[in-house]
DNA sequence: ATTCACCCTG
DNA sequence: CAGGGTGAAT
C-alpha cells in the first residue's frame, strides 16, 4: 500500500495468527508515525481496542516496563538489519508484502522471525507499547530526542535502502501515497531539517496528547469500575484533569513555538471528549461494552481531529513565508510544503539532494532545460516513458502551463485529511506532479513554454484519443473547459505510471468529456472525405489539412493508419465488384464504368461519406473505375494467383491522386 | 533499427 | 477502426 504499510510489514514480519497482534502491530507503526508519518494507514478502531487493552496492562505492569526496555533497543537494531536484508533477500518478500492489502497482515508469514517464540515476540511487541506510553508520560523531550535521532537514523537508513530497492522494482507510486507524506529529507538544507523536525514535534505532541487522553478516560472507567485509584505515577494529575476540563496538569516538556495548537487542539479534541468521559462516568460496570464502543468513537474522533490538526499546522507552515515566496515558489519550496501535503511520494527528496550548492533559481531553470533537451531528443514513442524518478520534481515545473487562477493550489483545503477522490481529482486536474503549490507563479518563461515541454502533454492526448475519441461525439466537451484544461491533465504520466489511476481516469466522465484535442471523430469524418481526394496522402499533406493537430509520432501514425484502413476497404470492394462483374458474366473492361448510381459507389459513399453531404469530385469516380477495371484485370487473366498481384494495382493507383482542395485546410471546414 | 504498407483479426 | 504480425525499404 504506502511505504509505512510495507515496512510496517517487514518490520514486524511475525505478526500472524493472533488477533491481537493485529492491534498491537499498530503501536510500533505509531510510534514510527510519531516521527516521520502521519497516522493514517491503519484504522481507528485497531489502534482503539489495542489503546484500551494497552491502558489496562500499562496501569497493572508499568513497574515493569523497565524490564523490556532492551526490546526497544532489539526493536531499532531489527528495522535496520531488515533494511540491509531488504536489498538482497527480501526483495521477494518485499513484494509481497507491497501487494498484500492492509488487512492482510495475517497472511504474510514466511518470516525468519516468525519463528520465534510467539511469548517473546508478544512481549516485545508490548514493551514498545508500553515504553511508548510510558515515555509519553514521563519526559518526552528527553526520550525522544535520544531516541529519535537513533531511531532516525535507522529508520534512514532502513527507508533508504528500501526506497532504493522500491525504485528498481517499480516506479509508479503516486497512488499510494496519497495519504502518507513523504518522509524527511536528511541530506537537505539545515532549514528544510528543522523544519521537518519541528512539523515531527508538532505530530509527536499530537499524539501524545492523544494518548494521555485516552489514558485519562480510561483510567478514569477504570477507576471508577476498580475498587480503588491506584496510584497512577506516571499521570497522577490526568484525572483531575479529566473531571475538571483543564489540562493545566499537563505541561509537555517538549519544546514548541506553537501554543496556540495545542489550544485549539484542546478546543477541538478535548473538551468533547471530556464532556463524553463525564458521562462515561456514569456507565456501569456491566455496561463496559457499550462503554468500550463509546471509547472507540471518541477517540476516532481525537484522531482525526488530531491529524486535521497536524495537517492543518503543516499547511499554515507551508504558507509561512513572504507572498512573494508564496507566490514564487522555489523547488523545495513546492516539494516540501506541496507534495508533503499532496501526497504523492518521497520525491522531494530527490529535489534537496540535487545541486544543492547551487542557487535555487538557477537550479531551478537549469533542470527544467535538461528536461526540455530530453523531451526533444527522446524519440516520442506511442507508450510515454516516465522520466526517471530522481528528476520528478525538478520535471515539475516545466510540465506545466499556467493555470486559470481559480485553480490555486492554496485552495486545497489541507486542513482535512486528503481522500483518495480529492487526490484523484487533482490528479486529474493538475497533473500527478504538479506539486499543489506550484502554478499560478510560474516563471514567465515557463508560461510560454518550449514546443518540447508543451509536447509531452499532447501525445498523450492524442493516445486517450485514441481511446476515447469514440466517445467524443456523445459526450460534447463544455465550451469553457479548452486546452488547457485538457494541458493540465498532464495526461501522460497517468497513463504511465499508475495503471490503477489511468483505469479509474477512464471510468471517470471527466476524462473524456474535456478531451478534445488530438485526432476527434470530426477529424476522422474529415480523412474520409480527403480519401475522395487521395488515397495515399503523404505526411505533410497531413500535417497541412489537419492544422488543429499536433502532430507527434503517435497521431502521424493514426492518421496513416486511417487512410491504410479506408484503403483496405476501398480495394476490398473493387475486388469484390470486379469478381461480382465477372462472375456475371461480364467480359469486356469498358463494361466495367463506374457511376454515382452503381452499386460500389454507394457502398463507398456510404463508407466515407455517411451523412452524403459531401459531393463527391468526379474525379473518384474516375479513379474509382480505374480500380475497378485494373482489379478485373487482373482478375481476369488469373493474375490474381499471385500472391502479391494487388500490389501492381495499388502501382497504379497511387499515381492517381489528386491535390486536396484548400478548404479541407480549414480546421473549421467541418 | 526504424518506418511503412499490407494482411489478418476482433 | 485498431492492434498485431510480417516483410520490404530506408
Amino acid at each position: 500500500m504506502n511505504l509505512s504499510l510495507s515496512e510496517q510489514n517487514m518490520h514486524n514480519p511475525s505478526d500472524g495468527g493472533l488477533e491481537d497482534d493485529k492491534a498491537e502491530l499498530m503501536i510500533p507503526c505509531f510510534r514510527r508515525n510519531m516521527f516521520d508519518e502521519p497516522i493514517t494507514s491503519y484504522s481507528n478502531g485497531s489502534i482503539i481496542s489495542h489503546l484500551l487493552r494497552k491502558t489496562i496492562h500499562t496501569k497493572r505492569a508499568l513497574d515493569e516496563s523497565h524490564f523490556y526496555l532492551p526490546n526497544l533497543a532489539v526493536s531499532s537494531s531489527t528495522m535496520a538489519d531488515s533494511s540491509q536484508e531488504d536489498q538482497s533477500s527480501i526483495s521477494s518478500r518485499d513484494s509481497a508484502a507491497e501487494s498484500a492489502s492492509p488487512g492482510s497482515h495475517l497472511s504474510t508469514g514466511a518470516s525468519p522471525e516468525e519463528d520465534r517464540p510467539l511469548s517473546d515476540h508478544l512481549q516485545a511487541k508490548r514493551a514498545r507499547v508500553e515504553n511508548i506510553i510510558r515515555g509519553m508520560s514521563g519526559s518526552p523531550n528527553s526520550r525522544l530526542h535520544g531516541e529519535n535521532e537513533r531511531a532516525e537514523s535507522d529508520v534512514r537508513e532502513a527507508r533508504e535502502a528500501y526506497r532504493e530497492n522500491k525504485r528498481k522494482q517499480r516506479l509508479p507510486q503516486h497512488q499510494e501515497h496519497h495519504l502518507t507524506p513523504p518522509a524527511p529529507s536528511n541530506r537537505g538544507s539545515s532549514g528544510s531539517k528543522d523544519e521537518e523536525c519541528h512539523k515531527l514535534k508538532e505530530q509527536l505532541q499530537s499524539m501524545q496528547r492523544l494518548l494521555r487522553q485516552l489514558q485519562e478516560k480510561f483510567l478514569q472507567v477504570y477507576n471508577q469500575e476498580g475498587t480503588e485509584c491506584e496510584g497512577r505515577d506516571d499521570t497522577g494529575a490526568e484525572n483531575e484533569d479529566a473531571t475538571t476540563g483543564k489540562e493545566s496538569g499537563f505541561v509537555f516538556p517538549m519544546s514548541t513555538d506553537d501554543e496556540s495548537e495545542r489550544t485549539s487542539d484542546r478546543a477541538k479534541g478535548g473538551l468533547p471528549d471530556r464532556a463524553k468521559t463525564g458521562n462515561l462516568f456514569l456507565t456501569h460496570q456491566k455496561e463496559s461494552g457499550n462503554l468500550q464502543d463509546t471509547l472507540k468513537h471518541e477517540l476516532c474522533k481525537a484522531v482525526s481531529e488530531s491529524v486535521d490538526m497536524v495537517f492543518k499546522k503543516i499547511s499554515s507552515t507551508g504558507l509561512k513565508q513572504s507572498p512573494a515566496q508564496r507566490m514564487c515558489p522555489r523547488p523545495e519550496h513546492i516539494s516540501v510544503g506541496a507534495d508533503r501535503k499532496s501526497q504523492e511520494d518521497g520525491n522531494q527528496e530527490q529535489s534537496h539532494t540535487e545541486e544543492t550548492g547551487k542557487p535555487r533559481a538557477l537550479e531551478y531553470y537549469e533542470s527544467t532545460e535538461t528536461r526540455s533537451a530530453e523531451g526533444q531528443t527522446e524519440a516520442l514513442s506511442l507508450v510515454v516513458r516516465k522520466p526517471p524518478l530522481s528528476q520528478l520534481s525538478s520535471v515539475t515545473p516545466t510540465v506545466k502551463r499556467p493555470y486559470p487562477l481559480h485553480h490555486s493550489p492554496f485552495q486545497f483545503n489541507y486542513s482535512t485529511p486528503l481522500h483518495d477522490s480529492q487526490i484523484l481529482e487533482h490528479l486529474l486536474k493538475y497533473g500527478p506532479h504538479t506539486s499543489f503549490g506550484t502554478l499560478p507563479c510560474m516563471p514567465p518563461s515557463m508560461d510560454r513554454a518550449s514546443p518540447d515541454s508543451v509536447e509531452r502533454p499532447w501525445d498523450a492526448i492524442a493516445m486517450r484519443s485514441k481511446v476515447t475519441s469514440s466517445h467524443l461525439a456523445h459526450h460534447p466537451c463544455p465550451s469553457g473547459l479548452g486546452p488547457v484544461t485538457v494541458d493540465s491533465l498532464c495526461l501522460p504520466h497517468v497513463k504511465m505510471e499508475c495503471g490503477d489511476l489511468q483505469s479509474m481516469a477512464e471510468r471517470n466522465s471527466y476524462m473524456s468529456l474535456n478531451i478534445q484535442e488530438g485526432l476527434t471523430p470530426n477529424h476522422l469524418k474529415k480523412a474520409k472525405l480527403m480519401f475522395f481526394y487521395t488515397r495515399y496522402p503523404s505526411s505533410n499533406v497531413l500535417k497541412t489539412f489537419f492544422p488543429d493537430v499536433k502532430f507527434n509520432r503517435c497521431i502521424t501514425s493514426q492518421l496513416i493508419k486511417w487512410f491504410s484502413n479506408f484503403r483496405e476497404f476501398y480495394y476490398i470492394q473493387m475486388e469484390k465488384f470486379a469478381r461480382q462483374a465477372i462472375v456475371d458474366g461480364v467480359n469486356n473492361v469498358k463494361d466495367m464504368s463506374v457511376s454515382r448510381d452503381s452499386e460500389l459507389f454507394r457502398a463507398l459513399n456510404m463508407h466515407y461519406n455517411k451523412a452524403n453531404d459531401f459531393q463527391v469530385p468526379e474525379r473518384f469516380l474516375e479513379v474509382a473505375e480505374i480500380t475497378l477495371q485494373e482489379f478485373f484485370n487482373a482478375i481476369s487473366t488469373a493474375k490474381d494467383s499471385d500472391p502479391s498481384w494487388k500490389k501492381a494495382i495499388y502501382k497504379v493507383i497511387c499515381k492517381l491522386d489528386s491535390d486536396v482542395p484548400d478548404e479541407f485546410k480549414s480546421s473549421t471546414c467541418l
